[in-house]
DNA sequence: TAGATTGTTAATCGATTAACAATC
DNA sequence: TAGATTGTTAATCGATTAACAATC
């Protein structure tokens, strides 16, 4: 039964469900139980059947969960049952890496364009894809009607390069660079910076 | 004053902390508040305070918080008033990216090893940093004393790396490989995984 | 039927926010 | 002194865990 909307940190675990429910489905396993599932991410099994719950009645007393239903219904709520074209804006080491990274594709996301501003780039390839001059990007995201973008341009040309993806199409972007940058309502921003991941462990080291 | 550990979501909110201090120091600015560091970061005030506060009283009334002052501080407590020296496992795309990139050293860290399983890799450099074989692992990070590891290598063979750096002085990792791995007490992971940011996105398309 | 496991409610725990005395 | 802002306490809010009736 729905609810009213499930909250943000509920939606950032189904990801990681997905992705152990995926690798059980790789040994050959049909069904699996929220003890189980949660021994596999690492979350309490009371936490894994208050979670899905939030989304319908996808289990069976007794039995648990069926892999392969509980994998489309999860993909359904995140909508990922399908493939989301991707813009890269920077093909730094960290673009360049992102273009090349053969993860995406198997997730529902695939990498169509590329941008940057260096005249030494712009119109070389990486595989298939164009690396383009970032001066038309507003333009061609939106003629390709690009919903998300990651971003892997320096620090200091980030809020610049939000500011641009705000005349687009583009409602998510995933941000490299080390700063937080500004954007408006509707718009949602998740944040990868390995620095900073770091410095949380060494605390306890 | 000193209190009982401060939990953990607390850690993770230092490091963002101390970028925005970065650049306030960089616009020449001398002093902050919690009002404004909280609006650097996207955090209310009062938390910026509690925050803050968990570790010493690093404020004046009145005033606010002296921005070098509170920066060392910060480095003291994540323990980045020093430079840790880091290998990464696993030399592809992501791994390459991870070595070349020029954020790491002004945030404390060091790339000093570097390994590959593939024959092609080994012997190769990237800049400075030789590509040594993954044979060698377990030895060269101990003499070496290292103590953190990226790893980047593919999803199965993520587990299988876990447990040979088990065997070394490596107390915390920076798992980029799209899957959980065991790992002992005492070690602590973190994850990186540009899909599950990007599908957790997705929800609010 | 007996055993297993869900979905859900109530209890607990922890984190965030609001408010304000202390004080620079 | 008056204004500003901290550090801290109390109140609120939200998330996690425990427990169990429902049911496959």
């Amino acid at each position: 039964m729905k609810k009213t909307n499930p909250p943000d940190i509920i939606i950032g675990r189904l990801p990681l469900y997905l992705r152990a429910l995926h690798r059980m489905a790789d040994t050959g396993s049909l069904v699996t139980s929220s003890q189980e599932l949660g021994e596999w991410v690492g979350i309490s099994a009371a936490q894994i059947r208050k979670d899905i719950s939030q989304f319908g009645e996808f289990g069976k007393q007794g039995t648990g969960y069926n892999i392969q239903f509980l994998t489309e219904k999860i993909r359904e709520i995140l909508k990922i049952d399908r493939v989301w074209d991707v813009a890269i804006i920077g093909m730094g080491d960290i673009g360049h890496g992102l273009a090349r990274y053969q993860g995406f594709l198997d997730r529902g996301f695939r990498v169509r364009l590329a941008f940057d501003n260096s005249p030494e780039k712009i119109g070389t390839k990486i595989g298939d894809l164009l690396i383009q001059d970032i001066a038309g990007m507003v333009e061609k995201i939106n003629s390709a009607k690009i919903k998300i973008a990651m971003v892997a341009v320096p620090a200091n040309h980030a809020q610049e390069v939000a500011d641009d993806l705000a005349k687009t199409s583009v409602r998510a972007i995933l941000n490299y660079a080390p700063i937080r940058i500004n954007v408006s309502e509707g718009v949602h921003v998740q944040y990868i910076d390995p620095a900073t991941h770091l410095q949380w462990m060494t605390y306890y080291l």
